[in-house]
Order: structure tokens, then sequence, then C-alpha cells
DNA sequence: TGTGATGTTGACTATTTGGTCAAGTTGTAT
DNA sequence: ATACAACTTGACCAAATAGTCAACATCACA
């Protein structure tokens, strides 16, 4: 049952965290979502900062790996599972945006523990994308480049999409910044 | 002395929340920086929400016309004139970041007057920027093309790129993107 | 079955939050 | 000079905030 109650206030954090912001995330509403009294949070994690923190570096690992780690472990086609990954829009919760970006224009300027953990996450992410451009180029997918820059070129027209449409309210917005995004891979 | 008062607080509003975001802008830490009492605070502004909002308005939009609109009223060298801006460095906060998207990725989803607010701001600056676009096309500084989906790629490169800066805390990020937008921009 | 470790409960506190208000001062026009 | 509007002052308030704690329950195991 240990796991549970912590599993729990993970969660119920993560989600307020996504969905108000660290600073407009209470206390109050995470144990009201988990389930748990106050005395039991207190019980697993020293205060709300180190809670949050466990939350998003537990919960973005594991989305992250699921979404695009997977890609790297499968044996070709790397390159077009990307696109079709970034094409579904299906798994994107564009009310909310990303995850990573919104807790990065929050906090890493504010305090300096989120700033290091939000700073590992990005720097994660930009290699799992290196990574299947390396291996999209290793299987001739993709003529050779400089993968790291098409990376964080890709990762800033992904996240700025995504901002873009919280801006104008236009999913459209999104499509077509991916479809701008993938003519100019092809023409590397 | 009426519009001293009023300015005051617009600008310790403005610094405030783009510095801690609207729900960690304290009311208390915007008076005691605009040297204003919370009485007469509240006698130009309802609250703290119809305050933010006006100095969001009123800072955003002096911004964009400083920065941007101003390249549309000159008589040439559009193109130009829009990458040295987006090339110089020294007239971006990149610890902050943009106060457009910041509150954007905090407010947009939470508080539909914030968002209809933002929504108005992050309009009117992808019109200007497609106005220069398009007053370069006239001058022949660009081919002819489609100036709303580039003046829509150009902002999102923009922000995914300060976003990207504040995510790993390398400048260099804002620089490689830029470069390679304009690249973009010049193969069109 | 008893004992210590692991976990739970919810009332309590101190501080900070945005917001109110009655009394006061200043400016201005007649 | 007077009167009225424009503006300022700071004490006060209720609600919400994160965090504390002593008592209690449950579990594993000797």
């Amino acid at each position: 049952m240990k796991e549970n109650t912590r599993q729990k206030l993970i969660n119920a954090t993560y989600e307020e965290v996504y969905s108000n912001g660290y600073q407009g995330a209470a206390l109050a509403d995470i144990l009201t979502k988990a389930g748990v009294h106050k005395g039991s949070m207190y019980y697993f994690f020293a205060n709300k900062k180190e809670m949050a923190l466990s939350a998003i570096q537990e919960k973005m690992s594991e989305r992250f790996d699921m979404l695009y780690l997977s890609i790297t472990k499968d044996e070709d086609n790397y390159l077009q599972k990307l696109f079709d990954l970034l094409r579904d829009t299906s798994r994107r919760d564009f009310s909310r945006g990303c995850p990573l970006a919104n807790l990065v224009q929050e906090m890493s300027n504010l305090d300096e523990d989120f700033n290091q953990a939000l700073q590992k996450i990005y720097n994660k992410f930009r290699e799992v994308v290196r990574l299947i451009y390396d291996k999209a180029v290793e299987n001739k997918e993709l003529v050779a480049c400089d993968t790291d820059k098409l990376s964080l070129f890709s990762i800033i027209v992904l996240e700025g999409a995504l901002l873009s449409v919280k801006g104008s309210g236009n999913i459209q917005d999104y499509t077509d910044a991916v479809e701008m995004l993938i003519e100019y891979i092809k023409n590397i």
C-alpha cells in the first residue's frame, strides 16, 4: 500500500501542476484529488516543492520514454514514425499545452532547483530526438546533417506551435507548423 | 499627478507579472515597487486582475509597436530590418523570456478574460509580422508566398527559441534557431 | 501475542493572500 | 474663502496558504 499513497500523490500533483502551474497548484486541491490526508503527504515528502519535483521528474521521463524513446528501439522507419507522432493531434492536450514548456516558462527563472531539474529533462528530450535523427541518418532515411541542430529546431517548432495554439485558440496553427517543419526536414 | 500614480501601478504590475507570473505576483510587492498604497490602487482599479489586464494590454502594445510596427513605417529594407531585430540579442531578456508567451502559457487555460486579452495581443503581433513580410514582397525583397503562414512560423520559431534558452540556459539555442529561420526564409 | 516500524488522521498554527473602508488630504473652480 | 471632487492613507478583515504534530491504526515478524 505504501507505493499506492505515494503514487496517488505523484499523479495528483502532476495533474494539478500541469493544469494550474506550480504556484497555482494548491496543496489542498492536490490532497483532495489524491484522496490523501495532509499528514500522510508530509510523511512521504518534505514539502510541496519536493513533491512537485518528484512528480515532474517521474511523470515526464515516463512520458518521453513512451512517446519518443520507443521510436529509437524499432528497426526502421525512424523518420516516418517521428512525423506520425508529430502529426498525431489526438495525443496532445492543446488546452493545457506542453507540461515541460509550461513549467520551464513559469519556474526556470524563479527557482534554481526547478531550473536544474527542468534543464535535465529538457536536455534529455533533446537527446532522444537527436537519437531518432541519428538512427534515421544511419538507416539512409535522412542525408547526413547536423542532427543536434535539427533536434533543437524540431523541439523549438514543436513547443512554439503548442504555445501558438494556446495563444490563438486555433489548432490549425499546430498542424501548419508541423507540416512546415516536416517540409523543411525533407528538403535538407 | 493622477496619471502618475496610475502609471506607476501599471509599470510595477507589468514588471512583477513579467518576473513572477500573474499568480506569483503579490499585490503587496507590486504596491511596494510602485510606492503606492493599497487604497490608492483600489481607487484606480477594481481588483488585481483588472490592473494586470490593463498593464498587459498597455505595455505590450507599446512594446510591439516600438519593436515591430516601426519597421513597416520605413521605406525599404523590411526583411533586413526584421532579421536585424531577430538577431539583436541585446534587446532580449533571456532569463525572463517573452512576456506574452509567459502569460499565454500560464493563463490562457485558466481564465477566460486573460485568454481573450492575450488572443487579441497575439493576433495583433502576428498581423504586424505578416505586414512586414507583405511589404517585403511588395518591395521585391522576398518572392511572393503565403505571408500569413510565414508569420506564423516566424513567431513560433521565435517563441520556441526563447523558451529553449530558458530550458537549456544556453543563448546559443536562440541564435542557432534564428539563423535557421532566416536561412529558411531566404530559400523560399 | 506482543512489539516496533510503517503509515494515517485531522485539528492546529503562522503567515500571506486579495480586498474593504472610514477618515483624511489635496487640487480646483467659483 | 468655500465647497466639492479627486485622490491618499493605513488599519482592518476573511479566506487561503503551506506546514506541524500528537495521537491513532495497521502491519510484519519474533
